[in-house]
DNA sequence: GACACCATGTAATCGGTTACATGATTCG
DNA sequence: CGAATCATGTAACCGATTACATGGTGTC
């Protein structure tokens, strides 16, 4: 349910249309929920019938774009949202995966994939230290919102950064891997020499079943 | 399309019932792509018409537990897939949209929802740590197989660590900015004092439209 | 034989993604 | 006037989540 939210809170900081909207996703918002035009299309007609929103009836635009407001009951329930509590999303990282099948099936060409994941991080690091440096002038200080919004660009830059030093030692261990050994860049799919299935990273919790050792992972 | 390929790798490491990788998914594979045990039966009855693994057709556990293992078919899917290439995903996190909406409905009661989500990661940051130093003891050099599941845990952790100090530092930033000032846990919905709507995020953009300024977020 | 729980599933729903449709405006 | 682009949508699909169903096993 976050969608909406999102979008009032869009809404709030600058009523737009339909496409503004999706334009400021790109740039900013979205970067935490990223949404396509047809999904924010829906929602705000949703929010309409809602009447959390409304269409400005301007009388000019005519046939144009339609722009939205935020009604009171709106920032209502936006202000609820805020101090609602969601369980933190689980992460979901199709590359981890890619590493984990290529410790049992070859490295293959996983390389290519971690470079072209590390370009796209570098580039969205870059773009937001620009944005930082643009919006949030250092050693003056903050408003309450200003700080707010610093905090939540700093998460953002502080993941790319993990990501693009990960991904580099990341690179360094398959070039290193791929280089020298196998140099297997399409690997047959047969026996590799280190593969003990008893060192496999679960293994080691199923000889006692049904124990609290499960429950470890909930805690 | 990840999920048959995670199955696909766990069933590699060890062949296992439904029930079994559900467990092994909570425990390891789960924390870079999580699924219920409704997901996973489904997919494995997916790929057992596919004919990528099989129902190992031992005669004792009639009735019982099914245990399916992967077929050299499965295996060569899974190693053409490690070298298939996905954007990377992006990021959805409801709590920095939060964070957002409270700079501009005032801050409600994140605190307790951004204390809350620091707990859970902390918790989760000691159990990938306790997980690496029993699976991977130090300044013995790896097999190539774990120095890749290495790297992934490596993820795990760093990835938490950056929660953890972000999330502390976003706590100390609301404590303080709910303290002093209006002290709104309930904050009425009405104008802040701090409201200027030309110094938001995106704004700044708006002015002239169609430039190339909004090309800047895909570069 | 009642009860807990182990194990495997089915069904409904929901949010996100992709592909396609339609009218209106701008430009050559 | 025709083509490109702007702006707003509709429809189909797909994976993930939630709730419910069923039968078998082990235990008191």
């Amino acid at each position: 349910m976050s969608l909406p939210h999102a979008i009032l809170t869009a809404l709030l900081e600058k009523p737009s249309s339909g496409l503004e909207l999706t334009r400021r996703f790109d740039r900013s918002i979205g970067f935490f929920w990223a949404a396509t035009h047809q999904q924010i299309y829906r929602e705000l007609g949703k929010l309409e019938q809602a009447e959390l929103i409304r269409a400005i009836p301007g009388p000019p635009a005519q046939g144009r774009r339609k722009e939205y407001e935020v009604l009171p009951k709106g920032r209502e329930e936006l202000a609820a949202w805020v101090s609602r509590s969601d369980p933190p999303r689980q992460l979901r990282d199709p590359l981890a995966l890619r590493l984990r099948a290529a410790a049992v099936v070859g490295l293959g060409d996983v390389g290519a994939e971690v470079r072209r994941h590390l370009e796209v991080h570098a580039a969205q690091l870059d773009d937001y230290r620009a944005m930082e440096t643009r919006q949030f002038p250092p050693d003056r200080h903050e408003s309450a919102e200003a700080r707010l919004q610093h905090l939540v660009l700093e998460a953002g830059i502080e993941m790319e950064r993990f990501w693009t030093d990960w991904l580099r030692r990341v690179d360094a261990a398959v070039t290193e891997l791929a280089g020298p050994s196998g140099s297997d860049p399409q690997s047959g799919p047969d026996a590799k020499s280190s593969l003990d299935p008893k060192s496999s990273l679960d293994a080691q919790s199923s000889p006692d079943p049904g124990r609290g050792s499960d429950a470890e992972a909930g805690r």
